[in-house]
DNA sequence: GCAAAAGTGTTGACTTTACACCCATGC
DNA sequence: GCATGGGTGTAAAGTCAACACTTTTGC
């Protein structure tokens, strides 16, 4: 077991959502930890993980992992990096394949919380177990340096949505303004969104469009390896 | 051996170098495959690698077991991605930590070439053992839609290099002609080279001045992760 | 009508692209 | 001189950012 040709292989994963912040009401992305409930680092807050079954995909792992520890289902789930760093974990070394994943807000509501999950801002973490908080920043680079942000601003929202809400989305990630005249045109010209003729009613001004994500448009992504979603 | 939840670990690399193309003359990238010594796929092309110690880091496992097979020393190493699919192995899971190396033109007509290690033109390659031929796919994909190019081709270049061999490396990767005028402006305003005075005479041309790779400017690359080269 | 956000139009700044042209060397 | 690639200049086309302005709803 402790051999020296053995290294164990953990599945884990980093979580955003997208909630308004409780001070400044303004949308941040916010992250569920799961707290230690054995050596080495109890009691810290960690990345939701576990081994990975011998039978078991790695996408599928990741899912599950973070279902049962958190209660959520990922719209969106891309492989982040694998980190195997000898020093990383006392004793054993442990090789991480490390999953990024995105979830709706509502449903990020309804997800488990207790003693043991919390949220957390992504921005604002406290030390989190092993080497997680270099990973946390590594996920946040990845998803602001992203090009593709139609894909990952779908996956926060639902299946209808106005240029406002995703102008937020986009306005969040990227945390600064955007122009939305000039956001209007440029998400327009991607073609990755479909007008779907309806407005959204009951707001004290014009009522919005409704787009839906435009499904034909998500290929020259990952390149010749698909898009797993989980 | 054979549990439920056991996988195994390995570590691959997918090297690419430049050369001119026997027919064109033109630069095409070319990359050394090694000839599978035992069953599974004995017999068939694949790339360098192998288990990974328990001991030893990821980054280090790729550079020894390339070395190891091939002779060569990379310039340029990145983890490229992990392939841990069930049935990319008959018997026993294996997950692939792979990446992806550069190694100079010179350097790549030194290495070991026999029986069992040959190189092939990256775009005609033979049919793969295991997945390898998708992994070769996905770095191909890689290599061309990085944005930050300096760095790739100072690895494929010695020290010091006029900006025609620099638009070489750049239009056999790209596969496509550079505007020699802007390339060179393009170039110049990035910061990336540093003209180092000298001139590299002998064509019957103007002698075209040398430049070296700036070195200060190599951040903003992979983020957070700091570069590995092994 | 008024406030508020949706949505359109326009202009100037900047970047990219194409190509004309001069320069310095070997033969 | 002549051929060859190094190196410079420049104008048109295209892209991007800022902001004025019109539209449509709830109250």
């Amino acid at each position: 077991m402790t051999s020296k040709n053995q290294s164990t292989l953990a599945v884990s994963t980093v979580i955003f959502a997208l909630r308004p912040d409780e001070a400044s009401g303004l949308m941040t992305l916010w992250l569920p930890l799961v707290r230690r409930i054995r050596e080495p680092h109890l009691g810290q807050w960690a990345l939701p993980g576990g081994w990975l079954p011998g039978d078991e995909e790695l996408a599928a792992a990741a899912s599950r992992t973070l279902r049962e520890t958190t209660g959520l289902a990922p719209k969106y789930l891309e492989q982040l990096y694998t980190f195997g760093d000898l020093g990383r974990s006392p004793g054993n070394r442990v090789v991480s394949v490390v999953y990024w994943a995105l979830v709706q807000s509502d449903e990020a509501a309804l997800a488990a919380v207790g003693e043991n999950v919390q949220w957390f801002p992504a921005d604002r973490l406290p030390e989190l177990a092993f080497d997680h908080n270099r990973i946390v920043d590594y996920a946040l680079w990845r998803l602001r340096t992203k090009v593709e942000y139609s894909r990952i601003a779908h996956a926060f929202l639902g299946e209808t949505f106005t240029l406002a809400q995703l102008r937020d989305v986009h306005e969040a990630v990227l945390q600064k303004p955007l122009d939305p005249a000039n956001f209007r045109r440029t998400v327009e010209a991607s073609g990755t969104v479909v007008d779907t003729g309806q407005h959204l009613a009951g707001a004290r001004h014009r009522p919005p469009r409704l787009y839906r994500y435009n499904d034909s448009s998500r290929l020259a992504d990952q390149g010749p390896l698909g898009p797993s979603i989980g």
